[in-house]
DNA sequence: TAGATTGTTAATCGATTAACAATC
DNA sequence: TAGATTGTTAATCGATTAACAATC
């Protein structure tokens, strides 16, 4: 089964994470030195316990009767991500979808630099997006070997997802965030993330369908 | 604990009978009549076994030596999900992620119909995004009343987040999806699900250093 | 028939929860 | 001190995987 080498173990784990830096950072906002497990389940609507058990993980250590120390999670959980230093990417497909994720200042929060979009579009190249200059897809290769990011994110049409995967691998890009709905294929040592927004909505719907016997 | 209500069971199915969902539709567009665990496996990633029993909660049944009926498959996975009417929802913030949503061809294969979008900004109201009509917020509860939409598409600033779902919980709205930031809160019958990017953008940084010693 | 694939039943694995001792 | 909160150890729960019988 080496087609998952990079099955990594608690990864439910590693989802809440950025749900409590979110919190977390919000707090120190406020001037809030420490927070407890019970503040930060209530708000995530999960048991304390689990929160405890995540940061375990991160070996932060809390203190009985105080709690944990805001800025020490926020550090410990930004150094488990690697989201301690700026994390550079690449963006191909500069459409609806791929603007708004150049645009997304959350993602800043997180360290993620977009240092260009690519496009196939020659009415894009040559202007800035939320700041971020579009080039020519053509230029992917010559580009990427001068950019040094490792992460693309992919916003193509999915008909060019596969195109332009095999061209991000073969200009040295290691992991790929993707947002069509193309289930890409890559070498054993490229990673994808695949951001499926259908999930999603499967879940909504069936929670919805649960509550309500008739559900309109 | 009955702040989740609305746990269910089966979750990790659930969310992966959307993608299977797309794989069949993509072989009956090419006329295939019969599909295997091994092959949806294959494409997904996953063990063969766990996709027949993903098809088990599904109630339908597979022929030995021939594999799983393709329409058949797609009319039970759509009946189960409850994607096999119209699904009625508006969008409230028609920024540029509102506006990518809007445009989602992909949101439309699973029947979910936008029937509006809501923004404050008055440039924006009057218009058509991706022929959705765009309204002001201001009058989301009047026109809430004729829509009949149970589901709302949560894309405003963070900021306005819990403001604006207040609003849609007292104007009837029974699920939200919610594309902010931000953890809102609602009585417990109405059905949140939280669309977190950043999560995904974690496994993926988790992954990627456990792949190589030197993340850069 | 022989062989491929489903479907059932049991085993394993991992995540969550519970109980409670430690500790500030 | 007393009480609140962490952290540890064990129990439970649910999801995945394995083994193999059923079946077309």
């Amino acid at each position: 089964m080496d087609r998952n080498v990079f099955k990594i173990d608690k990864l439910p784990t590693v989802r809440r994470l950025p749900a409590y830096l979110h919190i977390l950072r919000q707090l120190a906002r406020c001037d809030e030195k420490f927070v407890s497990s019970a503040f930060l389940a209530e708000k995530l609507n999960i048991e304390p316990i689990l929160v405890r058990k995540d940061f375990e993980l991160t070996r932060v250590a809390g203190t009985p009767r105080v709690g944990y120390s805001i800025s020490g999670l926020i550090a410990s959980i930004e150094e488990f991500l690697g989201w301690g230093e700026d994390l550079d990417a690449i963006l191909v497909g500069v459409g609806q979808l791929g603007a708004s994720i150049l645009g997304y200042r959350e993602l800043m929060d997180f360290r993620l630099r977009i240092l260009a979009g690519f496009d196939s579009d020659p009415e894009k190249v040559g202007t800035a997006v939320h700041g971020v200059p579009v080039f020519a897809v053509t230029r992917l290769e010559e580009l990427l070997g001068r950019l040094r990011a490792r992460l693309a994110i992919l916003t193509v049409p999915s008909a060019d997802a596969q195109n332009i995967t095999d061209l991000l691998v073969s200009s040295g890009i290691r992991g790929i965030w993707n947002y069509t709905s193309e289930n890409i294929v890559v070498p054993a040592d490229v990673i994808t993330q695949k951001e499926d927004l259908a999930s999603g909505l499967a879940v909504l719907c069936v929670k919805m369908s649960r509550n309500m016997p008739s559900p309109l």
